[in-house]
DNA sequence: GTGAAAGCGCTAACAG
DNA sequence: CTGTTAGCGCTTTCAC
């Protein structure tokens, strides 16, 4: 069995509430005695057991957090920020993984929610309601959602989309479609505001590479000279079907996407995007929560999102 | 406070001892008063303190990974898989991203170690030594790494690196380099093997995007008609080099890939590369954890990899 | 088959 | 400032 505080306790020739003390309330300690205590705590590498503690505190010092896919990157960079900021503050993260599915995202915060001391959920595709029982539940957070009263960080989706729409126009398109999300995505219609309606909406595709695809060959018969797609993923798929039609980009058609996901600098063209601060997002998520757990209010947060123009947009092509 | 053990057990009018045994050892209850608990805790929606289990169990029903990079959509693939399993069997996990430094894994494996009841390392860069002592201070499984003594799965990368260098070479090719990974990456060394010598070696790279266009220039001087990269990330950074200094790939410069990553089917031209049963992997990681904690024996796995042909290789260009 | 009781390792009053 | 004591919620002998 590992070492006990009672060890400590022994060595240090202190009793155990000192000990404790000495490492939960330092103020509370003559310095000498905390030092000894430290000493032995190093010498026989104590480490207080979690367990115990929060079976009496009722805090668990770990924190959960939902995605909805883990094979879209900007996804990974989220969990990338939690971590890191979470793990400033010494706690763990749990991660799952819904498959963007809502019932599963209830459950999987149902179930973490009786071993972490708060949860972050990201791009929730539940309702409203379901959100709010859930926050009654658990301390909890979400990422790029707004419910009333809930906590939440969003990254500015309106605004990048104001700047996409700046952007074409700048370049003269007249003529332009937004390539749309899944229907239950609150994102995809943050973006629509965005757009001010002055860009053709064309449906709601999977927010993947292959909804890309098929979004491209609709889009096509619109004449439109610029897509803009609802994320990366979709540009991406757009790109490339757009390459197997020999259609050429940007000289033929501009494409715009969202999130600036790794590949987006990578593909050719490299992608004009929005770019999204992830990292920031999930780190900042985490400080809404510790407000959360000391007693704060829901707050809501927002991060400036900004356009990233690459190789995929220019000008519009004249009369044809 | 939430509902406890001793609630159901009033409630169902039996001991608090027959209340815990109805949940985790139903062979010794009578199937009348099991149902009973079993109804009550329904009803009341008893969920147990897993702290207090776990505190006089010494099971915390939690497991961890450490992966070096979350930018690396190979191993939030990896994540997908263990959490996929370990969440059939009820356990939940922690992640960390050790940002590719040994040093850092190491403390995050300790740190972990104290909370859950094993952890995967992924790639991992610390010494054989290092990762035997950890194997010592927790159940240990290792992904994409061999050190004797301690479980492990592998995607077989000298395997899937044979069937490059024999598809290359039923193309014709004659001449073709190895763009090295980081010297410290064990599937480096590995992937090398595959190579059996046939290969021209060409230094060590970052193992990203930059890192491939660094080396594809470098490797342009050599003359050769292929360049084999050590991961996907590189052979991206790879083709969008050759791209920018408008040699054209497959024609003048066949290239290939590793891991087969989300992106390699996304690009154009799409990559050449060897597919790694990245969820898979995951998943018997978490079998060989649970093996180890039943008290079994380290094991050793290792999964098949398996050539992906796409378009950016082709037939050797003619002597020019 | 079931109940009573003894802790798991720790923190948090409460004294001193 | 430090020690003593009483549990946190649960599992697990040990009786019956």
């Amino acid at each position: 069995m590992a070492v006990t505080i009672r060890d400590v306790a022994r060595q240090a020739q202190v009793s155990v509430s000192t000990v404790s003390r000495a490492l939960s309330a330092p103020g509370l300690v003559k310095e000498a005695t905390r030092q000894r205590v430290l000493d032995v705590v190093a010498g026989l590498g104590y480490q207080p057991n979690r367990a115990a503690r929060s079976l009496i505190t009722g805090r668990t010092g770990n924190l959960g957090i939902v995605v909805p896919d883990l094979g879209n990157p900007f996804f990974p960079a989220v969990l990338r920020g939690v971590q890191t900021r979470a793990g400033e503050a010494g706690t763990s993260v749990f991660f799952c993984d819904s498959r963007e599915d809502p019932r599963t995202e209830a459950e999987l915060v149902r179930t973490m929610a009786a071993q972490v001391d708060g949860v972050v959920l990201c791009a929730s595709l539940m309702s409203d309601e379901q959100i709010v029982d859930l926050a009654d539940l658990t301390p909890l957070v979400l990422i790029n959602r707004i419910v009333p009263g809930v906590s939440s960080v969003l990254m500015d989706s309106a605004s990048g989309m104001d700047q996409v729409v700046a952007h074409l126009e700048s370049l003269g398109h007249k003529h332009y479609v937004y390539l749309g999300g899944p229907e239950a995505a609150w994102s995809n219609h943050r973006r629509m505001q965005g757009l001010r309606g002055r860009a053709q909406l064309l449906g709601s595709f999977e927010a993947n590479f292959g909804g890309g695809g098929t979004a491209a060959e609709q889009a096509l018969k619109t004449g439109a000279t610029a897509f803009i797609a609802y994320n990366d993923l979709m540009a991406l798929g757009v790109l490339s079907r757009l390459a197997a039609l020999d259609v050429k980009v940007p000289q033929q058609i501009s494409v715009t996407g969202f999130d600036d996901i790794l590949y987006a600098a990578m593909c050719s063209p490299a992608l004009t995007t929005v770019h999204m601060p992830t990292e920031e997002a999930g780190q900042v998520a985490v400080d809404l929560l510790a407000g959360l757990l000391d007693g704060g209010p829901a707050e809501q947060r927002e991060l400036p999102t900004n356009l990233v123009i690459r190789a995929s947009t220019t000008a519009a092509a004249k009369h044809e």
